[in-house]
RNA sequence: GCCGGAGUGGCGGAACUGGUAGACGCGCUGGACUCAAAAUCCAGUGAGGUUUGCCCCUCGUGAGGGUUCGAAUCCCUCCUCCGGCACCA
């Protein structure tokens, strides 16, 4: 390379060995200030890519920077092992999905080991391993007996090709991700976890997390989807039946002119068997149902009527396609006049419209409407509440509704059960049997784990791949030793990583999913560091499990992580890295021609974490020349032992060099601590280095005392960044210690700021001078000054002084006429 | 449509609570070293104007208004890009 001797690969290599023959990042509880530090566990496919460099990276620096304070660091890994890959791999290259799985292990283990992340490998964890997975369905039989989970039918995606189930993500515009086969819908027999039990508390405590990103909590909120209402009843026509419809906007029920049921509704069977020409209709609407996305809307009349409850009316029935069963009670009271869709529909169809909320400019001419009016106004041809205040009148008809027997307040939620059931070999066996006799039954605890079958032919082809393996299939009733047949379903791969981040906290799990007690002493996650992709269902499934566990009484926290990072893409070339556009980068080439430290160094330095980052080879070579003029700069001014009186550099400032020097160092201790402290701004925090080094470069006295302690420092400060070339630097000048155990430098306060400071003058808001004073200088003294220097008298000369602004050591405003 | 986030030199990005806009790096230009090149080192680098020259002036943070002594930063209106949700009654 050049004049430097600065070897990379070597010293990298080299100082990697150390920590782990070291076990340098071994942790253990119960010692000291607790905190865990986690970064989203990788799914195990091919190999590392720059964005799992990224997330890293940013751990490491985290978790460096506490070790050197004295933390006691919990920093685990491990791999996100079972899903759907690992079966298209099999059905593509016929490795069996273990093999390919463990293989990509190997290989991912060998590439972060490369990196030289500060992991405690003794915590690994592998979710398809049977001592892992196993724990999944021990928390399935405590969830059974809690009540959170339950089996219904729900549809499925069918490829009737490929006869199979398809995962959302494998349904490409409606078609089989494979054979381009339209999708249909298939209703299967699923397992749920009752999510929704918790929507409550998942929804209020989120304004507990005060260190997670606002638009992650915005988009939990979103999700879970609150809404407050009034369940009112219709009633069929002429019989009385009730029929409960869920409306957020109650005021507005004297202005229904019809009523809408789900195509999926129960009375819609009646309808259809009153009226049969409709059916065609009906089931044309349930499809379209199915398929993601608006269509447009459009309905049927069926020969039902129902009566408006408050004013007696007789309303048509219809059944439509933009009424959803899954929420609320399937059924609508359509008020075209104040709600957007029913309005279209309305209009689609020449259904009356009927205005109930006149809007404040109050100039619409009935029935003449060009949209609906959804916002508040006065009510009118609503009888006694004629006049009223909308907003007023929604509580004053849900009370006279209420008292009239009619409605009942109603919260309802977007959110729905978690359904853990995927047609899958590659996850975790639901322990569930099926016995003749003794009908569904779960697995007793002695006889766990139910092992998934070495055994196994991977077709793409059918249902479930494991109804095909007989052994698995077939088993003898727990309860009565009768012949049944075992759930061939497995878990979806968010069940797994819903509570791993416990399973690392804990050395001792033979017997157990963790110790309880090292648990609490670790739990919660004091930084969780992953993609934004995650932002929902991970980390949503996640505060749900938690709190399962602590109402089982196996933690005592609820909110697994305390502070959340989520970090930006990686762009190359304006799009995000992505094998089918080819702008992928591989950092083993990259790790090969610079190393991992200019690797590592120039991922923090080209963006703040949580923004996107911009691929530049360019950048590359920066950050490398950095590091190499860091070498050069100690390797050539190294002299004695490193000296660990650091002390000594506030106080040792003779002559005027010496105590800008000093104060420079002050102020880069300063700037790095609190970029990386409070806002893992790593970018400003090696800018502030960079300049730091560019000033070591011009000072004149090199082999000065404070100037090799200035050296001391610059190491200590960039070794979370790039810490094989810091703890090299650091042995060279003689340090016996491991970089992670040294603590970090402290600045002195008192050492900041100089003994002159730069006073920009302004006349009018304008930059027209600038004047060094005394810190403590006065207002007056430096007005004087100021008001008798020839720029400003340019400015002032003839005007009348109005005020004069001083803002101590920073700026003087003179305001004129 | 709704909810977030972002728009700053040729490029990535700084400017933390309103107080010198453009730190740091890349790129580019010039110089030193060299037979030459690479590497390295030093200097310059927002746009425009003015000047022999240091100087100095004007404009400038997506657009337009406003608040303020002072706005990239706060408020209003709008445009563009990115992400999430999307018949949730």
């Amino acid at each position: 390379m050049s004049v430097s001797d600065y070897n990379p690969e070597e010293i990298e290599k080299k100082w990697q060995k150390y920590w782990e023959e070291k076990k340098t990042f071994a942790s253990y509880p119960y010692r000291r200030k607790k905190y865990y530090l986690l970064e989203m566990f990788p799914y195990t496919s091919g190999s590392i890519h720059i964005g799992h460099v990224r997330n890293y990276t940013i751990g490491d620096v985290v978790a460096r920077y506490k070790l050197m304070h004295g933390f006691n660091v919990l920093h685990p890994i491990g791999f996100d092992a079972f899903g759907l890959p690992a079966e298209n791999a099999a059905i593509d290259k016929g490795i069996h999905p273990r093999d390919w799985t463990y293989r990509n292990i190997d290989n991912l283990r060998y590439q972060l080991k490369r990196l030289g992340l500060s992991y405690d490998w003794s915590r690994e964890v592998i979710t398809c391993n049977k001592e892992y997975y196993r724990w999944n369905q021990w928390f399935f039989l405590k969830f059974y007996e809690k009540g959170l989970v339950y089996q219904k039918k729900a549809p499925a995606n069918w490829c009737p090709t490929c006869r199979t189930v398809l995962a959302n993500e494998q349904v490409i515009d409606g078609r089989c991700y494979r054979c381009e086969t339209p999708v249909v819908q298939k209703d299967l027999k699923q397992w749920f976890f009752k999510i929704t039990n918790y929507a409550e508390q998942l929804l209020e405590e989120i304004e507990n997390l005060k260190d997670w990103p606002l638009t992650v909590k915005k988009m939990q909120i979103n999700w879970i989807g609150r809404s407050e209402g009034m369940e009112i009843n219709f009633e069929l026509f002429p019989n009385g039946f009730k029929i409960p419809v869920y409306t957020t906007r109650p005021d507005t029920i004297f202005g229904a002119t019809y009523l809408v049921l789900s195509p999926y509704h129960p009375l819609v069977e009646k309808a259809i068997k009153d009226e049969p020409s409709i059916k065609s209709e009906v089931e044309q609407m349930r499809k379209e149902q199915l398929i993601k996305g608006e269509v447009e809307k459009r309905g049927v009349q069926s020969s039902l009527w129902a009566i408006n409850p408050v004013n007696k009316e007789k309303i048509p029935i219809w059944i439509a396609n933009y009424v959803l069963m899954e929420y609320g009670t399937g059924a609508i009271m359509g008020v075209p006049a104040h709600d957007e869709r029913d309005f279209e529909f309305a209009k689609k169809y020449n259904l009356p419209i009927k205005v109930v909320v006149s809007p404040p400019e109050n100039n619409f001419s009935r029935g003449n409407l060009k949209q609906a009016y959804v916002g508040e106004g006065k009510m009118v041809n609503s009888d006694r509440f004629n006049g009223m205040l909308s907003k007023q009148a929604r509580e004053k008809m849900s009370e006279w509704m209420q008292s009239m027997g009619i409605a009942t307040p109603r919260v309802h939620y977007k959110l729905r059960d978690w359904c853990i059931s995927r047609q899958r070999y590659w996850g975790t066996p639901i322990p569930i049997i099926y016995c003749d006799r003794c009908g569904t039954v779960p697995v007793p605890e002695k006889d766990l784990p139910v092992e998934l079958p070495a055994e196994i032919e991977i077709t793409g082809k059918g249902g479930s791949p494991l109804k095909n393996v007989e052994s698995f299939v077939n088993c003898t009733c727990p309860y009565c030793g009768g012949k049944a047949l075992r759930e061939t379903d497995t878990m979806d791969t968010f069940v797994d990583s819903s509570w791993y981040f416990l399973r690392y906290a804990s050395l001792k799990r033979e017997k157990i999913p963790f110790d309880t007690q090292e648990v609490n002493y670790w739990m919660p996650v004091d930084q969780y560091i992953g993609g934004i992709e995650h932002a929902i269902l991970h980390l949503l499934y996640s505060r749900f499990f938690t709190r399962a566990l602590r109402d089982i009484g196996l933690v005592k926290i609820s909110e697994p992580f305390k502070r959340l990072l989520t970090q930006g893409m990686v762009i190359k070339d304006g799009a995000k890295m992505s094998k089918s556009k080819g702008n992928v980068v591989d950092p083993q080439k990259i790790i090969d021609k610079y190393g991992v430290d200019t690797l590592r160094g120039f991922i923090l330095f080209a963006a703040p974490p949580d923004a996107d980052l911009e691929w530049k080879e360019e950048g590359l070579q920066g950050v490398h020349r950095f590091l190499t003029r860091i070498w050069k700069l100690v390797v050539e001014n190294k002299a004695g032992e490193w000296e660990d009186k650091f002390e000594k550099i506030y106080l040792n400032g003779k002559n005027r060099e010496e105590c800008e020097l000093q104060r420079i160092v002050n102020r880069t201790i300063k700037k790095v601590s609190e970029d990386i402290e409070n806002r893992f701004h790593f970018n400003t925090a090696l800018a502030s280095l960079m300049e730091f080094v560019n000033y070591l470069y011009r000072y004149s006295d090199k082999k000065s005392k404070i100037f090799k302690e200035a050296l001391q420092i610059l190491i200590l400060l960039l070794y979370p960044f790039t810490p094989h070339i810091a703890q090299e630097l650091a042995s060279k000048m003689g340090l016996k210690e491991d970089l992670s155990h040294h603590s970090w430098p402290e600045y002195k306060k008192q050492l900041l700021e100089s003994e002159r400071a730069t006073v920009v003058i302004q006349v009018n808001g304008k930059l027209r001078d600038k004047i060094t004073v005394a810190p403590n200088e006065s207002k007056e003294n430096i007005e004087k000054e100021v008001l008798n220097r020839e720029k400003i008298k340019k400015y002032t000369r003839g005007k009348v002084i109005k005020k004069i602004i001083y803002v101590p050591t920073k700026l003087m405003n003179i305001v004129v006429d």
